[in-house]
DNA sequence: ATTACTATGTACCGAGTAA
DNA sequence: TTTACTCGGTACATAGTAA
């Protein structure tokens, strides 16, 4: 409903805070927005009427803060995105499940091994434990406020082995990673956890035990 | 640049979260978006194309998604705005100055006594401890998410009593309130606080001594 | 039911310009 | 220099309708 004057009010919010007030210009305004000074200037009137923003008109300019209705429309804003922005995904959830093996394979690779060493702080077991997921939706919001740790791909003459996106987790007390390879099938909803032990054993881990996994 | 396509980003938000799916369709959100279905329609092509959001043609309806661009539209905004409203304004910070006991006045009516005691958990002793601050918008900012305290007001013969905020803070470790006068002259840059103790001997206070008050 | 095209109407944008 | 008006063209929304 205001969202075509939502660019102007970031803008003041960004410059002003929220109580702030910040000397600008239409001209000034209008190049920052890609706009033009005479539909800044007609949006800020309309904006003044609907008491989103103060102006208060100057010599060489003038100073803008926002008003109540602006504060509280995007406060509600705020309020709804980080509704879905922060949920505590804390947790991972899903069963355990055999591999076939591909995963030792990979572990097993030196140029692997010493990324993994360097960017994760530990030297992973020579194997992956496989969860597997109710569907890959739960993964992509789990990771989706973790930060991302980069393994480097690197060919051989035989072949090419692509890069791996980690994101470090935890397995009741024990760290690991989640390892994704870059070209992985979308639709797969099993993940690869790497760990400095073999979690399997370690936990005493059987196939379809439920196994969460923390941030 | 996208707000024309933040109400209907906003609404598959809510719905679908950042990676799940809603099944809706353009006649129903044109009326939850007070809009028309052809607009919709026509918008929900744009965003498609665009990769804001995935579009799935149903039987009756259609299941929508957010893409790529979207999500990172809809996080970038929230990076904006949770910048301004997260500020962690723990300290307030102004400088002890003396009253007119204007204060102690309104301390000692019975009507606003016996609603502090209810409603802040304490007996207020029988003046306010004035703090100035540089500029009004420090306690703005301040109050801006904390919840206040409604004192009501009353009338006796003689004259009108206004309704009073009251927001809960602490004076290094006693509990007090900031408390506002609705009617309040609002250039006015000194807080009155109130505490079960005598604050000013309690803390052996002088005039212009410095004083921080938390949340 | 739906979605989405085409045609029409309107509201918005921006150029020109006054103050 | 500013801001903000008037006015004309266009881009957008809506009605009608096809699929």
């Amino acid at each position: 409903m205001w969202g075509k004057y939502y660019p102007i009010l970031l803008y003041v919010l960004e410059k002003a805070g929220l109580f702030g007030n910040v000397k600008t210009s239409t001209v000034l305004l209008s190049k920052e927005l890609n706009s033009t000074q005479q539909t800044i200037s007609r949006k800020l009137i309309e904006m003044e009427k609907k008491k989103m923003i103060k102006r208060q008109l100057e010599a060489n300019g003038l100073i803008l803060s926002l008003d109540e209705k602006g504060r509280a429309y995007l406060k509600e804003n705020y309020n709804a995105l980080k509704k879905n922005f922060e949920k505590k995904n804390i947790l991972l959830k899903g069963s355990v499940v055999s591999g076939i093996g591909e995963g030792k394979y990979y572990m097993s690779l030196p140029k692997y091994q010493k990324q993994f060493q360097q960017k994760l702080g530990f030297k992973p077991y020579s194997g992956t434990l496989n969860i597997k997921l109710k569907d890959r939706t739960q993964l992509l919001e789990f990771i989706n406020n973790l930060n991302s740790v980069l393994i480097n791909g690197f060919k051989t003459k035989k072949r090419t082995y692509g890069p791996i996106a980690c994101y470090k987790i935890k397995v009741k007390d024990i760290e690991g990673a989640i390892a994704i390879p870059e070209r992985t099938r979308h639709e797969e909803n099993i993940i690869e956890v790497i760990s400095p032990v073999y979690l399997r054993s370690y936990y005493n881990l059987k196939d379809n035990d439920i196994l969460e996994v923390e941030k």
